[in-house]
DNA sequence: AACGATTCTTGAACACGTTCAAAAGTGGAA
DNA sequence: TTCCACTTTTGAACGTGTTCAAGAATCGTT
């Protein structure tokens, strides 16, 4: 019955998560996953082919959630800064769960052979989900983000939020007010920064960024 | 007695980065290492920790040749963006026999717990070595670098160069040309937005990037 | 009901990084 | 030389992620 196998991984998968917030990455072993869980080892290799895979199964969960809240938070702001103030706030939270164990995470998914890696393959669906956050905060700013950005602006807010997230990792501050300041910080200078597109001087400089930044994309 | 103890030390690091690089940081095991030179795997772990702690050692004589030859790159050139660009290009070049396994390197470095952690303690003499380098370049450019920026370029410039490696590791195009052409590209681009901060508007947008920046480095 | 094919499950086995108690070697003092 | 403290070296053993041949369960067909 397919009802029983797809049931089968969701237990594994759910075992999993669990143990990875309690426990940590490397702390759960496969074995105990598989113990945890009533089956045997290689049976939760049936379902999953590696432990990484797990974590893809978490990644996956995370970037649903964000996806969620980030819609929900946005919906009644209007100016660009706010837009993605709240939603990079929104990413915190659902991440924030699993702070303790980011690190291991993070070296997991930056592997560009691992499937939890954002520019996999198997993470593309996961990366549209989170691009398409960005580029509603873009779509539905006003005062409108001028035209010329608008095409590749969410691409790089993204990238941005990756980063953002490389340093939220690293935030050994209580409740990780460092990387919470980042984001207060930094989500109004953008708007701000964009706003100087209209100056000659910066126009050019920035359409020769943007101009580098799609020449180097592939 | 201790030229035999240090030879077997130098034999073992050797004998490993000569490994990680013909045959990858993974398929390098250490028994591997320990019977290319001759020793036991107890005895490799008597001079090295942990097999990152040969990664480290990689990671500290990359960087010393990085040094020396973005120095005399440098030396002959005045602007700053021609100096950026030749530095960063000295990294890549001081990098490129080792780009098969950057991407597991990457995966040890990235991770807090990691002795190759480019923040880590055991990394702080490697690190201020490669944030000399940026210093240089921005105290040695002329025309002169905007005071207030003199400060904070070089730290913001070496992050830049993480960025590069970091974009140097997932590229996948014929001899990293993506990169070189992003090097190519940004150096001077940099460059003349840093020239822009003599217009007021973009002045006081800067100043606040430059505050954030400093508020949330520690 | 009976058969064959497919899906699911098992646990022993493998190679790996790492640890550790014990052995071997080394150098200086008596 | 003999002894002792210290440094260096050994290899078996542990727990890990992962593989795989074998078996059990399930399903569709007759």
């Amino acid at each position: 019955m397919a009802g029983k196998s797809k049931q089968t991984r969701q237990l594994l998968a759910d075992v999993a998560l669990r143990m990875f917030r309690d426990v940590g990455f490397e702390k759960t072993t496969m074995r105990a996953i598989a113990s945890e869980a009533g089956v045997s080892v290689g049976n939760a290799y049936y379902y999953f082919a590696s432990k990484d895979e797990l974590v893809q199964e978490l990644y996956v969960h995370v970037q649903a959630e964000h996806a969620a809240k980030a819609a929900e938070a946005v919906a009644g702001i209007k100016d660009l800064s706010g837009r993605l103030r709240a939603a990079l706030h929104a990413g915190l939270d659902v991440m924030e769960p699993y702070h303790r164990f980011g690190a291991e995470f993070i070296a997991t998914a930056i592997r560009p052979t691992s499937p939890v890696n954002p520019f996999s393959g198997e993470s593309t669906a996961a990366r549209q989900s989170s691009l398409a956050i960005f580029r509603n905060i873009v779509d539905g700013a006003s005062p409108a983000v001028p035209k010329k950005l608008r095409g590749d602006l969410p691409e790089l807010l993204w990238l941005g939020y990756m980063g953002v997230a490389l340093f939220w990792v690293y935030d050994t501050s209580e409740d990780r007010h460092r990387t919470r300041k980042l984001v207060d910080g930094a989500a109004p200078l953008i708007a701000r920064g964009l706003s100087l597109a209209r100056i000659p001087g910066v126009s050019k400089v920035l359409d020769d960024v943007l101009s580098l930044s799609r020449s180097v994309r592939d």
